[in-house]
DNA sequence: TACATGCGTCTCTTGTAAGAGACAATTGCT
DNA sequence: AGCAATTGTCTCTTACAAGAGACGCATGTA
C-alpha cells in the first residue's frame, strides 16, 4: 500500500523525462533514483525490494548499493539486508545548512514562531519543481498538525505553493504542474486558471491563506521570503485549525509577514 | 630483480585497492570524490578548480557537476560558477537523523550538556575509519573552543578516539591508523603501542581524558555510548581548558559518563 | 596590440560498467 | 517431503560513458 503509492508517485515523476526505449541506464542515475526512493519511503529497504521498486536489474542494484555503503552514503539497517541513508549524507546535509544563511536563520525563525504562537510553523522551498517542507516545528496544541521535514506536496494544495510561483511566467508554471497535482486529496479539482489567478493575487498582497485544501481541518497561512527583489526563495507558513477566528488569523498573518521580511535579503 | 619485485609488492600492498594503472575512473567514484572534496574544503568551489583538485578531466567534471546540480545534490553558489552541496543532501541528511534514534537523542544530550556545564560538548562517531564530530554545541566561555560538525581528525589525537576503538583487535586498529595519524600537530609522535595501551585502559575504566594533544590549551574528556554490550557506537565528549581543576574535571567526567550511559542501548 | 589563462561546450574513440542470466543457499508454504 | 520465491555471488557481452582534445569566448596583463 505504502510502497505502491510511493512507487506510483515515483513513476509519475520520472515519466516526463525522455525515455529512449528501455536501454541501459547510467550508474549515477540509478544511484540518484535509489536515494530518491529511500527518501520517498522514509524507511530502510531491502535490496531486492529496491531493485523491484526502481525497475532496476538486481545485479546492478547489488553492486551500486555495496559501493554506496562502502562510501558511507548508505548504511545497512539493523536486521542486515536493508539499507537506508548513511552518516555521510547527514554530514553533507549539515555542511549545506552551515553554508546557507537563509536556511540557518529560517530554521531559527520557524522555531521561534511556533514557540511564540503555539501553532505549527514551517519553512518551505521549491525543490526540483515541488513544494518541500524544509524545516518544521510542531505547535503546542494537543492534537497537533504534524508534517515531516522533507515531505513533498503538489504546489496547488498549499498556500506556500502560490507564493513560491509568484513572478514566474505562465508557461513555466504549467510545466511544473501535472494534472494530478490539481486534484485535491478529497477528490476536488482545482482549475489551472484559478490557481494562476491565486498566484497573481498572492504576489500582489504579499501573503496567502488557504482553507481546507490538504485536509478539512486546517488553514494554511504563508508569507514570502525574498532572495532578491521579486524573487521568492522560500516561504514561512503557519498551519492553524480551520476555525481560527478572523481576527487571530490576521494577527498571525501580520506576524508571519514581519518575520518573513526579516529573513529576506534587503 | 628483487628490488623490482619488492617494489611491485609494495605498490600492490600500499594502495589497498588494486590500481590497474591510471585508467578510466567510474562516474560514481568521481561523484563520491567531488562530495568528499567539497566536504573537506567546506566552501563552494569552481568547477575548474574541482577538476584540478581531484585530478579529474575537465570535460568529465563538467558533465558530472551538471548532472548533480540538476538532481539537486549540488547547487550553483552565488557568483555563478561555483558549486556546493544542494538542498537535497540536506533533506537526505535530515531523513537520516530522523531514522536514527542515537543521533537524535545524542544531539539533545550534547546540547543539554553544554548548556548545563558551559563547556563545549560533542557527539563523536567512527566514520570510514576516522574520528568524526557528528554534532557539537559550543560552550559559553568568552574564548570558546570551536569545532565544526563533520570535522575529521586522526583517532590518536583525541580521547574519543581511544574509546571508539575499544574492543577491536590490534590488527584492525593498526589498519585504521596511518603513520601520519600518530604525529601530533605540534610535531610530537605517539607510539602505536602506547596508543593501544591507552585504548585498553580507556576500555577498562569506561572513560578517557587527554591533555594538550590537539592543542596546548585544552583537555578532552570522553565517555562511550554503547549500541550493544561492548560495542562502542559513539562517544560524548567535553572540551575544557587545560587548567581545569582536578576536582571539576572528575565532576564533569562523572556527569559525562552518566549522560553517555543514558544514551546507550540497555 | 599580442599573449596567456580560465571557462563552457562540443566531437570522437575505446575501455569498461550496466545488465542478462545462471548458480547455490535460504526461507516459507502446502 | 516437494515447490516457489528470495537472497547474494559470479561470469560474460556489448552498449555507452569517461576521457582526450579542439574550439570559441571571455578575462587579465604586458
Amino acid at each position: 500500500m505504502q510502497d505502491g503509492k510511493a512507487l506510483a508517485e515515483w513513476q509519475a515523476a520520472s515519466s516526463d523525462e525522455e525515455r529512449p526505449a528501455n536501454s541501459r541506464e547510467k550508474g549515477l542515475n540509478r544511484v540518484l533514483h535509489i536515494l530518491d526512493f529511500l527518501h520517498a519511503n522514509q524507511r530502510a529497504i531491502g535490496i531486492g525490494e529496491l531493485a523491484k521498486g526502481l525497475n532496476a536489474p538486481r545485479s546492478t542494484t547489488y553492486t551500486l548499493v555495496r559501493e554506496l555503503v562502502e562510501a558511507g552514503l548508505l548504511e545497512m539497517a539493523g536486521d542486515g539486508n536493508r539499507v537506508y541513508f548513511g552518516k555521510k549524507l547527514y554530514l553533507y546535509g549539515m555542511a549545506y545548512m552551515r553554508g546557507n544563511d537563509l536556511l540557518r536563520r529560517g530554521r531559527q525563525e520557524v522555531d521561534a514562531l511556533s514557540r511564540e504562537t503555539g501553532e505549527t510553523s514551517e519553512l518551505c522551498m521549491l525543490q526540483s519543481g515541488r513544494y518541500t517542507i524544509v524545516h518544521s516545528s510542531p505547535g503546542t496544541r494537543p492534537f497537533r498538525i504534524s508534517s515531516a521535514t522533507g515531505l513533498q506536496i503538489p504546489l496547488p494544495w498549499t498556500a506556500s505553493g502560490r507564493l513560491l510561483l509568484a513572478g514566474l511566467e505562465r508557461s513555466r508554471i504549467e510545466a511544473m504542474i501535472s494534472e494530478d497535482d490539481l486534484i485535491l486529496p478529497d477528490g476536488r479539482k482545482i482549475e489551472l486558471d484559478d490557481f494562476i489567478d491565486d498566484i497573481a493575487k498572492a504576489r500582489a498582497t504579499g501573503y496567502c491563506v488557504t482553507s481546507g485544501l490538504v485536509d478539512a481541518y486546517t488553514k494554511c497561512l504563508a508569507a514570502p521570503v525574498f532572495s532578491a527583489p521579486g524573487k521568492v526563495e522560500a516561504t514561512m507558513c503557519l498551519v492553524v485549525p480551520i476555525d481560527t477566528s478572523q481576527e487571530r488569523t490576521s494577527d498571525l498573518v501580520a506576524l508571519l509577514r514581519e518575520r518573513a521580511a526579516r529573513l529576506s535579503i534587503s
